[in-house]
DNA sequence: AGGCAGGACTACA
DNA sequence: TGTAGTCCTGCC
């Protein structure tokens, strides 16, 4: 068990951003997280954060997937003092973190996201969790589902993927997993090129387009400079940035305030005040 | 009860 | 290059 003190650090808010499909809260405040094959509950009180899990995870795996080790508080600071609407929602997100999610996770997870609610996301991904991927048992007898490997997802059919709920989204994914796992698509080639070349490469699978691809940059390649743009985003840009949201000031961090947005959106905001 | 939700495809012009 | 029509499903 690992207990630490941070600053802007908000599991609830990490979670309510949108990013991670398989974070759950287990009760008022724990939360439980998997990637991969790792698994930790993290529990929060005001700037105390457990997690329990061991230290080399702690140190190896959860530091660089929470960001632990970035100031956050520089990208708060960056916000224009005039811009009020940034300034609300930077303000209101102040805890949220940029995580460093798969790469292979993050490009089957977002073709799903397309055109769908996070609720039925999250149900989706538990499906073809639980029916392709592999059981772990954890030392206290409690069993969860990895994320499927590309080989194990390849041997599902469309209709298969269907049957987990995926709706028209299954042959995006089923032809993603066999591009995948037969080699045509080096998904650690594209880890290493830049923004502009994994955006480029990213588009060229079959179901990802603009939007999907800069959610799969921003989420798993952490490029800070990725901005999707879904309607909600566009929406904002409509109203409050029309002359173009101030891409220079915030090079290198536009990502973050993407997210600052887009949690403000969904939270921040009294329902029927727009 | 019908539009829409964190889009992208295809088919057209 | 730009824009309609289409696609699964379920929630409001």
């Amino acid at each position: 068990m690992i207990s630490i003190e941070l600053e802007n650090f908000n599991i609830r808010q990490i979670m309510g951003s949108g990013q991670c499909f398989r974070m759950n809260e287990a009760d008022a405040d724990c939360f439980t997280v998997i990637a991969g094959k790792k698994y930790v509950e993290v529990r929060q009180k005001g700037q105390v954060v457990d997690f329990d899990c061991s230290q080399e995870d702690f140190l190896f795996f959860w530091i660089p997937y929470f960001d632990l080790d970035a100031d956050y508080n520089r990208y708060i600071q960056a916000v224009n003092p005039r811009d009020s609407y940034l300034c609300a929602a930077a303000h209101h997100g102040q805890g949220i973190r940029i995580l460093r999610q798969d790469l292979w996770e993050m490009l089957i997870s977002f073709l799903i996201s397309q055109q769908n609610n996070i609720r039925r996301i999250r149900r989706c991904i538990e499906n073809i969790c639980t029916q392709y991927g592999e059981r772990i048992i954890l030392p206290d007898g409690r069993e969860y589902y990895g994320f499927p490997k590309p080989l194990a997802l390849a041997a599902a059919s469309e209709e298969d993927l269907r049957a987990c709920n995926l709706g028209y989204r299954a042959k995006y994914v089923h032809q993603a997993a066999l591009a995948v796992a037969d080699g045509q698509i080096d998904l650690s080639e594209i880890r290493s090129m830049s923004y502009k070349k994994a955006r480029e490469a990213l588009m060229e699978i079959y179901g990802v387009g603009g939007k999907v691809a800069d959610c799969i940059c921003l989420f798993a390649l952490h490029q800070l400079d990725a901005f999707p743009v879904d309607t909600h985003i566009r929406q904002v840009l409509d109203q409050h940035y029309k002359r173009g949201f101030p891409n220079r000031r915030y090079k290198g961090m536009r990502g973050v305030m993407q997210q600052y947005i887009f949690y403000y959106e969904l939270t921040g905001i009294p329902s029927g005040d727009k």
